[in-house]
DNA sequence: GCTCTCAATCTATCAGTGATCACCTATCAT
DNA sequence: ATGATAGGTGATCACTGATAGATTGAGAGC
């Protein structure tokens, strides 16, 4: 639990926005390491080498500083599905490959995961803190849509594409958060399972020809 | 948040186990009520009639007595979905109609739902915390197995029963969790994505005839 | 160089949290 | 009646997120 107090020196003047991103950079780092409840905003100050009531002059609260954490783990995720979505292939082989960068990315990065999925709002939902996540969200959405609009017969509506979309995603993260939170359920073998959700993913909403 | 505190006189000798019954009882509403972030040792003490320290002889701590009340909600889903299993018709529409309960008590219920399964272990995983919601996850689970079994092929092997069981589970666990968690972004009609994503589970594992 | 301003940051402090301690006190078997 | 003990307490600890008000120092204007 040792952490680096450098104690730098004051930002110049019109660099606050460095002191930010130090903040987050921090905070993120501990976050992985320790857990998102095991993490104080004194921790996160002393780490960055300044005082805690600092941390409040860039955020207005500790939810709104772990969620911005969170929306950059988002645009982490974001980033590993769009790889996946680029690979040569058929559509289907490139929604299991971004499905399996899903998956991937939550066991190994569960915190990262953690912040940015299930985190809980105190239910007083302030909007800037809820709006944050929700925008990254809705961006990584679009993508894994994208993947999905191609997957899907060409004359989908559009709004059946999202909502197959949301469907196939629910179910992944179903799966990931089911194994970062209960690491000690008696599971299936993890690769096995993984794949045949996978597979069931795509296969429960494949060309239904019910004869 | 008017809190009752009837300050009833102390139990008799052998009847702590009735005050303890009460404490969770109390946790339980007040959790229901304010969201299990929002309940301290001290409110639910209150409500109970009790002092603060003396939760402490009856839970070792905070995690272990919050964990009771999750695993008790999950004996409840257990029961809704024990109704759902014994309903007439295919196996098949037995499991639909399990799904159905599963979701439909996650919605109605989403704190008893956050408590049973999206509680943070903080990493220390006190075993028996954990082990007392395990246990009835399990036993949940183990209903919810007996209803894959009979919906699929009775040549299927014992395991892949089981990995199949908790592929969907995971699927629905992942829309409910993600509507009660993230209720402002955008879902597609709710009805109608509960009823397709259902459909898709059953689909994605029913019999894989690729001609 | 000097000074003034204000962003950046501090110290001190608040109320509330989970948890522990040493200590009462009512009940019950004897 | 009495002693053991289950049941329960007030005081207190270390820690949390958050706020108020004072202080520092970099840079603009002169």
């Amino acid at each position: 639990m040792q952490v680096t107090s450098h104690d730098l020196p004051r930002k110049a003047k019109g660099h606050g926005g460095e002191r930010r991103e130090e903040i987050l950079a921090h905070a993120q780092r501990l976050i992985i390491e320790a857990g998102v409840h095991n993490v104080s905003t004194r921790q996160i100050a002393h780490a960055v080498g300044i005082s805690q009531p600092t941390l409040y002059a860039y955020f207005p609260n500790r939810h709104t500083l772990i969620g911005e954490v969170g929306a950059r783990a988002f645009l982490a995720l974001a980033e590993k599905m769009r790889v996946a979505a680029s690979i040569p292939g058929s559509s289907e082989d490139r929604l299991r490959a971004v499905a399996h960068n899903y998956v991937t990315f939550g066991l190994e990065q569960p915190d990262a995961y953690r912040v940015a999925f299930m985190i809980e709002t105190g239910g007083h939902e302030e909007k800037s803190s809820e709006d944050m996540v929700l925008t990254a969200g809705l961006k990584t959405f679009a993508l894994y849509r994208q993947c999905v609009c191609a997957f899907l017969p060409p004359e989908t509506t559009e709004d059946a594409v999202t909502m197959v979309a949301q469907s196939m995603w629910a179910s992944l993260h179903g799966l990931v958060s089911l194994l970062i939170a209960r690491q000690r359920f008696p599971w299936a073998d993890q690769r096995l399972l993984i794949d045949s959700h996978i597979e069931a993913i795509a296969h429960g909403y494949s060309a239904r020809t019910r004869p």
